[in-house]
DNA sequence: ATATTTTTATACCGCTCGTTAAGAAAACGA
DNA sequence: TCGTTTTCTTAACGAGCGGTATAAAAATAT
């Protein structure tokens, strides 16, 4: 299994978990490499031997992101119904901004606030955007089904709900309480679509 | 009026609104002084001169931020309704964050991405929750005159608002066109409640 | 005119940033 | 044991940052 060479002395898995808590917290301009390296308990150039440059690292740090904080798309997406799926969504993301023991809000709407020079805003709105199109996806499918009524607009409902999570992330961050969230998740359900007759 | 001295230059008033323009694009951090200097169209040390450093420049660039485009919150508390209060304020949000020829979102939400060691996410937290407050306010005034139902609770009303705000402008800076936000906002409304009876 | 006050323009400061060069250290194959 | 390969640590690089020292320029006051 090992070639020849020197074998790393740290975890990546770990490693790549700690970048994923600075970017998390800092943004991906506010997190140095200085931090960043601290964090993740090894030297800078460790850092580019095993990751590549800044960009290269937050993307995989997204990736990861993806993959252990936001699993409640994927459970909503499977939900049986269309206002299961948009509830599930809601309340899921409501959580996972106010998650005790992480930094509060969501890396992929925060960590990149303005269009920047660089590709890294892209990179986070083009992964807001394919959440979206999953959900406007599902709720095609709810239309064509008659689980939605045929006179809905899916991409609106979904535009919709993207807007509520953007908020909730937003909302998070300034330090309003789970509970709060979820009220709104709540509220904004009774602006959901019930299934067709 | 004139007092000794070489006189300025420049108009003050119109550098602080090309700082604002500056500050909204690029946010607090992504906003350098040589860029901010640049686009006012002075010097650096004329820019502390005028302004004093970064911090104070931005404090008064989200005042006059306020003044100019954020005139829509106090459009809508002046409503006579608790729901033409909440439609007034998404809808001219809606339109204060895709306004054409500006930049896209809201300075208030989009300047300062993470809490900082500074004080400028907290400049513009309170900021947010100021607004916020103003809703409550009103709303609680709508439950004593019988212009919301009893059983609301106004602080709740208003977080749903600004929770559907911050998302605009999250939206926004991700080229989501007015007409998308229009729609979510009428759809939000679908979740406010109508006069009590 | 001359002294005083304020703004102007240029150049520079120390600091932090992302990134990398250089060599010692630790594994492998022969 | 000896090269080879990779990772390790240390130290430094150039660039850009916020902020300022300096002195010339332009106004008023006497």
């Amino acid at each position: 299994m090992a070639g020849p060479g020197r074998p790393r002395a740290f975890d990546t898995d770990a490693a790549l978990d700690a970048a994923v808590e600075v970017f998390w917290r800092r943004g991906f301009a506010g997190a140095s490499l200085t931090e960043l390296s601290s964090a993740m308990g090894i030297n800078k150039p460790s850092v580019y031997g095993a990751f590549g440059d800044k960009a290269q690292l937050f993307q995989s740090a997204l990736h990861r992101y993806v993959e252990r904080n936001m699993g409640y798309v994927t459970d909503a997406l499977e939900q049986p119904t269309a206002r299961e799926c948009a509830q599930a969504f809601l309340t899921g993301n409501a959580r996972a901004v106010t998650m005790p023991g992480r930094p509060a809000g969501c890396l992929s709407v925060q960590a990149v606030a303005t269009p920047d020079d660089s590709g890294e805003y892209a990179v986070l709105a083009r992964n807001r955007a394919t959440v979206q199109q999953l959900f406007a996806d599902r709720f095609r499918r709810a239309i064509a089904v008659g689980d939605l009524p045929a006179d809905e607009d899916p991409d609106e409902l979904a535009t919709f709900l993207i807007t509520l999570s953007s908020g909730f992330a937003i909302r998070a961050a300034d330090g309003t309480p789970r509970e709060s969230l979820l009220a709104s998740a709540h509220r904004a359900m009774s602006a959901f679509p019930s299934t067709a007759t």
